[in-house]
DNA sequence: CCCATCCTCCAAAACGTTTTGGGAGTCAAT
DNA sequence: ATTGACTCCCAAAACGTTTTGGAGGATGGG
């Protein structure tokens, strides 16, 4: 209801002081400031959001783009990052807004919406591919923007991303040294880069070691997905004693596979996100997961660096993955 | 770049005409109108959403209030959810925007901060409380809103909910009716009006059946707390041979604490959400789902309808809930 | 007593859009 | 020639804030 020229004229002062009151500018006296202060409380006043956006020229927003596909946005606790990033970016006086991506519409278009209309300060990008042309667009405009995952853009970018290489291979050469030799990947779709940055490392792992690489099935990344690659290599001549999979829901679609041809005893497995479903499911899956606190906090942090203008090259940030110990990944090396 | 002065400038035109022109108004010729059009498109115009949001005091953005409490949002589809909300808002002109939570601030403080300081048109609330004081608030405000979950409050308000007593009565009496007497209950927190209405529904059913209903157990709406839930009932002198648990998450931590302590072929189980994961636990989740196809698309539908001035009375929507016949409900009826 | 300095405060401009309330010109009917 | 209706366009105001560039008065040193 309260704006600033009722508030200032319901104490006698200027739209300015009022203003610089609130602001806590030194050039308003103690009193005055405390005066205006406390008046302000009373009447509930909150500056008009969108006047101040105008006026400062900043959105006071940041975007996350949003693909509508189903499960196509990323594990389950991608939303707990979200809620986290949110916390922290609200704490610097930014919102964060749901940029949706409906079927049949480019990324790229919903970017150049948000970023033409002026309507953000930042991005937030998620589920990035290897080639990304919102990257690409962002970098041209020169926008601020982080990306959850890398990119193989020439052109360095803010990102926090997990070692997905270093992370696949150490878990393959995990299975190697536990005796296991024909060890499967059950790899997301290649165009995103963690799908293929771990299945890399999947593949070095299994080259050092002088293995073949082709017991390797390709799925959505989600339980149907995983569900189906597993049952494309349990279906070779000689099957997989173990299987590396892209994502948790891929290892847990994966497992029902297991279950269904051998009971699920005798294949082992290991997933990567963390999920918390991961420990309940039978057997419990180990799994790998990014190091780090607060992921959430973490892109904002980045975001709001970004957008006070400091270099690409010192917002990045990769992380190592750690082992989770189950027990999914501990059946003995020889199929029956 | 552009805005609409430079761009009213290089067309020899006014502000207002290139205005109206681009608005479709009928007061500016067809020829003129196409001429705006084209040299909009060229510049890669479009309006400065601070200007016209101040301008039409619309803020264009409905925010969903998201508690920062890891897993205390909802079920890990909640975010296809939102995804389809905030697609078909945009539709509309309307972005969604994250009100997270913090630990220690209250939801009610922090839909003030955006309500007062008019950061938006409408909200979503989710997660609704028997009690909810963010519900009075916005009442007392005249806020549009709508609520995820219905709330016990005196004056009506919009909402979109599943029907859990009638849900999780039929799915108790479906168990009596396959010879089950022993039915217990695994309860999410009381305080949120889903938990509540489900564990009364499964009351009632247990009352019509002349059954006791000592064999409830409350917690987490998280896997963690349906396994310790259950833990809880199997320590009962006398087991139960049924579990109706509140949510997906609860019932597959309960499947783990059945497998501990009989194998997991003893006791039937069912959840509530049809979460994707629950296709491939083991043994295959049955569940229970709310009817209505993209729930998030009704959503948005019913939140640019209260902006629109709609009534409440006529933006309540109560949904059945269907029974999703996997294979955890079919244990026989009588505990080893 | 004068000048400089500081402390408070303020009028006005600006941000970019939408909307109001006409104004000029054309055309047809009077 | 005048009127009225119609078409096409525009100047100016308004939205509510922040910021610029002082103004006016008090204070203190010379």
């Amino acid at each position: 209801m309260a704006n600033l020229k009722q508030l200032a004229h319901s104490l006698g002062l200027s739209i300015t002081t009022v203003s610089r009151a609130l602001d806590g500018y030194s050039d308003v006296s103690a009193a005055t400031r405390e005066r205006v202060r406390e008046a302000a409380e009373a009447a509930g006043y909150r500056p008009n959001a969108s006047a101040r956006r105008l006026r400062k020229q900043r959105a006071e927003l940041v975007a996350v783009t949003l693909p509508s596909d189903p499960g196509h946005v990323g594990p389950p606790h991608f939303l707990d990052m979200l809620s986290g990033c949110a916390e922290h970016l609200a704490a610097a006086g930014l919102n964060l807004v749901i940029a949706p991506v409906p079927r049949g519409v480019s990324e790229l278009e919903i970017c150049q919406r948000f970023v033409d209309g002026r309507r953000v300060d930042a991005m937030l990008l998620v589920r990035t591919k290897r080639q990304d042309e919102r990257v690409e667009y962002l970098q041209s405009r020169g926008i601020p923007f982080v990306t959850n995952g890398r990119t193989e853009s020439l052109i360095p970018h803010p990102f926090i991303d997990g070692d997905g290489f270093a992370g696949f291979r150490a878990a393959t050469l995990r299975f190697h040294a536990a005796g296991h030799r024909r060890i499967g990947h059950i790899a997301g779709p290649q165009e995103y880069y963690f799908a293929h940055v771990r299945r890399r490392g999947w593949q070095a792992a299994m080259e050092e070691c002088g293995l073949a690489t082709d017991l390797c099935a390709e799925g959505a990344p989600l339980e149907q997905g995983g569900y189906l690659a597993a049952l494309e290599l349990l279906r070779q001549p000689s099957r997989p004693t173990a299987l590396v999979c892209a994502t948790d829901e891929m290892a847990i679609g994966a497992l029902r596979a297991l279950r269904e041809v051998d009971g699920g005893s005798q294949i082992s497995i290991v997933g990567h996100d963390d999920l918390s479903m991961g420990a309940f499911t039978s057997p419990p899956l180990s799994t790998m997961r990014m190091t780090g606190e607060n992921l959430g906090a973490t892109f904002a942090s980045l975001l709001l660096r970004a957008i006070a203008g400091e270099p690409a090259e010192d917002l990045q940030e990769l992380h190592a993955i750690e082992f989770v110990d189950r027990d999914s990944h501990r059946r003995p090396p020889v199929a029956a």
